[in-house]
DNA sequence: CGCATGTGCCGAACGTTGTTCGGCCGCGAG
DNA sequence: CTCGCGGCCGAACAACGTTCGGCACATGCG
C-alpha cells in the first residue's frame, strides 16, 4: 500500500467509473501498470467492490431512520440470527453490530412514516429475543464517499 | 423510472465498473440505448455517483464508531455549523442528522482506540455547543451495497 | 566489484468498448 | 389516414482494456 496504490484507490472512491487510462494519467503511470496495480487491489481485498450510489427517493426509500436494538440472551447464537434475519429484510440498508449499552444499530428505508412503522412493529417487534429497540428518523444523511486515509 | 431504468440501476449497484455493453445485455437493449438511458439516470440526480468500496483497515480505520450527539441551543445556526465542522473532520465518514433524543449521529473511522479517544477528547468536546455526545464501538458493519426497491 | 536474479514499469499491439448519429418503428393527436 | 414525436436500434470510428515481451533498477551473492 505505497503512495500509488493509495493514489489509484482515491481515485477510484472519487469515482469508479472513469477509465483506466485517465486514472493512469492522473496518478502518473502507464495504463498497463495502474491496471496491474488496481488488479492487485482487489485480489488482497483492499478494493472490495464498485457501487452506484442512488438516490433514496428512487428507491421508494424517502424516509430513513436508525433502530437501536437490545436483544437477549447475549449469546453468539441469538446475536448470529438476529444479525442473519435483519440484513435479510429487504428495507434494511446497513447492519451494525455494537459495543455498548445497543446491541445492534440498523440502518432502516422505508416509503414513508407509515411503512416505517408497519415494518418495526410488523417485522422487528416479532422477534422475540429483542427486549426493546428506539427508533430514530434521519433528517439528512452526508456520506463522505472519498474519505482520505488517515496518516499512520 | 420503468422497469428498464430499475434494472440498470440494479446492475450498477451490484457492479458500477461492469462495461456498459455487458449491463445492455444483461437488460436486454441495445448498448446505445442503455448508455442514453444511464445519462438520463445521472441528469435527473437517480444515480449520485460510482465509488469504490474500501476495507476501512487500509485506509488506517480498523477502529470504527458511532457518535451520538446533542447540542444547544437547536437552532438552524448551530445545527449547521455543527454539520459543516463534522463532514469537515477527517475521521468522520458520515454525519447524520437526527430527529428523536439525539441531534446527531457521527460514523467515525480512527487508527486504533487510542486516536478515537484522542479525536473525542481532542476534537469533539472543544465545541462549545455540544452538551452531550456517547461513543459506541462498532464491531461488525455489514453494508447492503444493492439494496432491492421497495414496492410501491 | 561483477554478475545473476527478481521485481516492477513501460509501450506496442489487438481485440473490445464507448459514444455518436442517422434512420426506423410504433403510437397518439389531429 | 397522416403527421409528428419519442425511443430504440445498428453501424462506424475513436478510445479503451488487456496482454505480453523487454528493459531498468535494486538486491544479494559469489
Amino acid at each position: 500500500m505505497d503512495e500509488l496504490d493509495s493514489a489509484i484507490v482515491r481515485e477510484l472512491q472519487r469515482d469508479a467509473r472513469q477509465s483506466n487510462r485517465d486514472i493512469a494519467r492522473k496518478v502518473g503511470v502507464a495504463p498497463s501498470t495502474c491496471l496491474e496495480r488496481t488488479r492487485l487491489l482487489r485480489e488482497r481485498g483492499v478494493i472490495r467492490g464498485y457501487h452506484a450510489d442512488i438516490a433514496p427517493a428512487a428507491l421508494n426509500r424517502g424516509v430513513q431512520a436508525l433502530v437501536s436494538v437490545q436483544v437477549r440472551p447475549l449469546s453468539r447464537m441469538v446475536i448470529d440470527a438476529f444479525k442473519a434475519f435483519a440484513a435479510g429484510l429487504p428495507e434494511v440498508t446497513a447492519v451494525f453490530v455494537m459495543a455498548g449499552s445497543d446491541d445492534f444499530v440498523i440502518h432502516v428505508g422505508a416509503q414513508d412514516n407509515e411503512h416505517l412503522h408497519a415494518f418495526l412493529v410488523d417485522r422487528l417487534s416479532q422477534r422475540k429475543e429483542i427486549v426493546g429497540f428506539r427508533t430514530s428518523i434521519i433528517f439528512q444523511h452526508l456520506a463522505k464517499h472519498d474519505p482520505e486515509p488517515l496518516p499512520d
